[in-house]
DNA sequence: CCAATTTTGGACCAATTGGTCCGGATCTCA
DNA sequence: TGAGATCCGGACCAATTGGTCCAAAATTGG
């Protein structure tokens, strides 16, 4: 299954063939249609999979940092992953190929992003009590998180991708 | 040559085939390999007319405002496109369809980012001639509006990011 | 009006795609 | 050991892909 993941994030949907799915699976092409029934379930069921581990994964970092404008921080640094390489985020790859033609996979994406930027207002809102423009900020800095996804595919360095989300600072402190 | 950049846009690469191609271009399948020589090198070139029209509108949209902060504002959300619809930003389609294993595709976004990224960090410059951080600024400012172009695509309202956008002010601020 | 050059439509090609199906190998349990 | 269920390899299918090629049509120049 982690394999099938691995796959449709380097190669993406389309680019990524029965042949190598079932190859890199270890399991027959029989198999395959007997478990998930079609490609697009089992994009599916990875895609899943990627999302709850991938929303455990930043709850625990939040919940490891006491202080809630450095859980922020850090939650932003690893939606970012200035050292992640060349495959961009996951689920942007989905939204940018399929979100558009595919009902079930918009509705994954969508359900994902609005998770995530509730933690992110959580953490605002408990970083700054007072302050009503929380929901805005966590927006904001989603987005620029999924930016910098963006550019790390697009080969800018590790370096300058950390210096870049040094100002997300701005958009933490009320 | 417009109609293959909408395609290419709109499906991405290898989702258009050559028949869609060929017929909102109205030329003929030879016609089209006398051109262009490859379906490939058609991307080439819809992509470079892409880049210059679009810095061209940037740089113009700037020129437009005699304020440097709100010429720099004005630009990120010509970029971020609120009301855009669901194609997302062509550059980004491009980056995470083929970017990681085509070369010409990479050189090409790449340019592009950094051009656009020395438009607004000549903005926040200008804006702030004492401050030296205003390229970290910039690439943040870019990496934002990338990040909205793809909520955009993902099917957050145009309302939403208008909101969202509204925080960038705080990246432009020295 | 005719000859030469350009352009066109579309037949054609080999390769690849997701998906189906079945005979035989493998495994389970007693 | 043997019967029953499970899994597997791989042949097979129709559709589609990017790309080639050529005869016929259209355009051009004189």
């Amino acid at each position: 299954m982690g394999a099938a993941l691995a796959l449709f994030w380097r190669q993406g949907y389309e680019q990524t063939s029965l042949e190598e799915l079932t190859a890199a699976m270890g399991i027959s092409r029989s198999s395959f249609y007997a478990c998930f029934g079609s490609k697009h379930e089992a994009l599916l069921a990875a895609a899943g999979r990627y999302c709850e581990d991938n929303l455990r994964a930043l709850d625990a970092l939040a919940g490891a940092e006491a202080d809630p404008a450095l859980a922020a921080r850090a939650v932003v640094e690893a939606i970012a992953a200035p050292e992640g390489g060349r495959h961009g985020c996951f689920l942007a790859n989905c939204v940018t190929e399929l979100a558009p033609h595919d009902p079930e996979i918009e509705a994954l994406v969508r359900r994902q992003l609005a998770r995530t930027e509730a933690l992110l207002a959580g953490l605002l809102r408990r970083s700054a009590p007072g302050d009503s423009r929380s929901e805005d900020r966590a927006a904001a800095l989603l987005s620029l998180a999924l930016g910098a996804t963006m550019l790390r595919k697009a080969g800018t360095p590790p370096e300058r991708l950390r210096v870049l989300l040094t100002q997300a600072d701005r958009l933490i402190s009320p």
